[in-house]
Parts: C-alpha cells; structure tokens; sequence
DNA sequence: TGGCATAATGTTATATCATCACAATTAACT
DNA sequence: AGTTAATTGTGATGATATAACATTATGCCA
C-alpha cells in the first residue's frame, strides 16, 4: 500500500508552527537534563530555526556578532555542539552545516534529504531504515550510538524545472 | 531469524586478497569507461587499499610526495576526487577521510561502522537498508543520486576491552 | 551574604581541510 | 609534427574547526 499523501518536506512545511513548538520543547527538555539554554544558546537555535535552512558555522557567528555576542569562532562553535549534544540540532556531514532539529521530541535518527538544485535540506526519518540500521549493527557486532543519514538528490520541484544534469 | 554467521567486518577480513582483486577490478572498469588510471591515480588507490583505513587528503599526500610525485594539495585532491568519481573511494563525511572501496563491483550505496574506540572503518551494506532509502524518497518525492549513510560507535573488540565511556 | 567551585563566554592564535588560478607537461588523435 | 584536450605541478588563498588561556557569570552552601 502507498503511504498516505505525505506532504512533501521542502515545500508543505508550516515553519512558523514548528519553531515555537520546537523551542518550547527545547526548554523542556534542557532543564530535564539540568543543562542551560543560554542567550547565545537560545539565540543560536533560533536562528537555525528562523533561517529554516542549514547554516555554516561562520554564518552563524556572523548573526550572533552582528548582535552583540562574541566575534570569535569557538562563539559559534561551542553554541552548535551544545545544542548538537541535546539533539536539538543536527550537523549536515556532506554541507558542513547544521540545522536546527524539526522534531525534538522523538529519540530519532534522523535522514536528511539534500537537494543539490536549490540546496534545501529536508529532515525526515523512517523507521524501517532505523530497522535496517538495527540489524546491520546486529550482524556486524556493532554497537551504535550515533548515525548520519544523508541523501544527495534532487527535490521534485527542482526536477520538474528541468535541473537534470548531474555533474 | 539470525542471520547465519557473518564475518566481523573488523577483525575477519583477509585483506591482501581483496586488495589484488580490487585493483584488477578497476583497471577493467576505468578501462570500460574510457578513464585513466594514471600513476598518480593508481598509487593514491594502492596507499588506500594498502592502509586499509580511512586516510585523510593530507595522509594521502604525504604518502604521494614522498614517492616523487607533487606535493601540493591539489594533487592528493584531485587524485581522490577521480577515484571517488569512478566509485573505486569512498569519502566517510563524518571523519573528513577517504576509503577504498572494497567491493566496486557492485552498484552499491556503501554504510560505514565507523568505531571511536580504534577509529576503524568498515565498509558494509544492506539491501533492507537500501529499500528503506528507496522507500523514503518516493514518499518524499525526491530522486536520489547519492547516499551517505554512516554508523558511529563501537565495534565488537572495543565494546569486549571496555571502551564503553560516551563522551 | 561572602566565598568557593564550576560552568560559560570571550579572545588570540593556530590547526586542519579544501579550492582557485595558472603554468608546464603529457597523451591522444589527426 | 601539429593541434587539442587531459593531466599534473605549484603558489596562493579560502573555508572550516580547535587549542589555550583569561575573564565573567552562576550555583551552592557554610
């Protein structure tokens, strides 16, 4: 049977819904593990959140600079790895980027959906590839603790503007 | 059902076998192609196949400059960049390195274990993986051109001497 | 409240990874 | 041999990330 009509992740997304909830739970969360969601904490998550995009560490720290917090790399980069720990926000391997972390509330893995033609990223998740992830740690003696699911592609809007030629 | 008694990629694995095996392999393919396996090319795939490890660009250069060849960091790049092109490397996005491929014969989308106890790489797959991979792009409508799928964690050795401690 | 320990932030400096631009060489094909 | 395209080499630079250490803020509790 085919899935329901699923939206479709890069263009059916009501982003404003899910910032606040996201955050809301960010705030949950946090203080359930006693760790603290800083002013450069919370504003480095919401600007992922607001960009609604994977950004670079460098473009990150721009944003906080140019608002009054430190202009330092390690600013940026100790923000993200917070926030990286609490699953709040995910690196992108293949773009060297992160981006905020749409659905905190499940203990997920989560699959990114990178598309090369606008370079949107989609996060979404399956559990039947969960399932294989299982099995293969299963059958290798393997002992997961962190998995990067990343697909190189391209978005059906880019593909029905003809954007066909691969590299 | 287990399924029967797989070889720990880790630890079981006869390596110069493969080695020879994979680099008459690629010959045959480049050869099919109409590519080059240049010195150069070759002997950045050999330094690969003869670690057996993920090998950062500069690891590979040291190795090539040594040997004669230049010693500017285009030259390790390019090197790679033609190998991965062609399917003979892989590149393991989460530790900025490169690794043979050891199975090029199939149109594989490769999953690495990638162990932070011995920071050894295996290189694996799974059809259940791919089918779910397949799965989620058609419910998202997107058209895949390349996976990245990468395990972080343990492997069986490490797990046994105790390397449990997460950071 | 004052004092201590810890965590968080900020800064300088530097390490690591990757690409640009262009010259020199080599290979493939008339 | 002559022409073209591919490949290789080099210097310079760009992009990403971390080390080391000083300073400030926070939490705790005597």
């Amino acid at each position: 049977m085919p899935t329901p009509p699923d939206p479709d992740p890069f263009h059916d997304h009501d982003h404003d819904a899910c910032s606040g909830a996201v955050l809301e739970h960010a705030l949950t969360r946090l203080e359930a593990e006693g760790a603290r969601l800083t002013p450069v904490r919370r504003r480095t998550l919401e600007i992922l959140l607001e960009s609604h995009r994977a950004m670079g560490a460098y473009d990150v720290l721009q944003r906080l600079s140019a608002e009054g917090f430190g202009s330092q790399p390690p600013v940026a980069y100790r923000a993200l790895e917070f926030l990286v720990n609490h699953g709040l926000v995910h690196r992108v391997q293949r773009l060297n980027a992160y981006a905020a972390c749409l659905s905190p509330q499940k203990d997920h893995s989560p699959v990114f959906l990178i598309c090369r033609g606008c370079d949107k990223v989609a996060e979404t998740g399956s559990s039947d590839l969960r399932a294989a992830i299982g099995g293969l740690a299963t059958s290798n003696r393997f002992t997961v603790e962190r998995t990067t699911v990343e697909i190189l592609g391209l978005c059906s809007q880019c593909v029905a503007a003809g954007a066909e030629a691969r590299a």
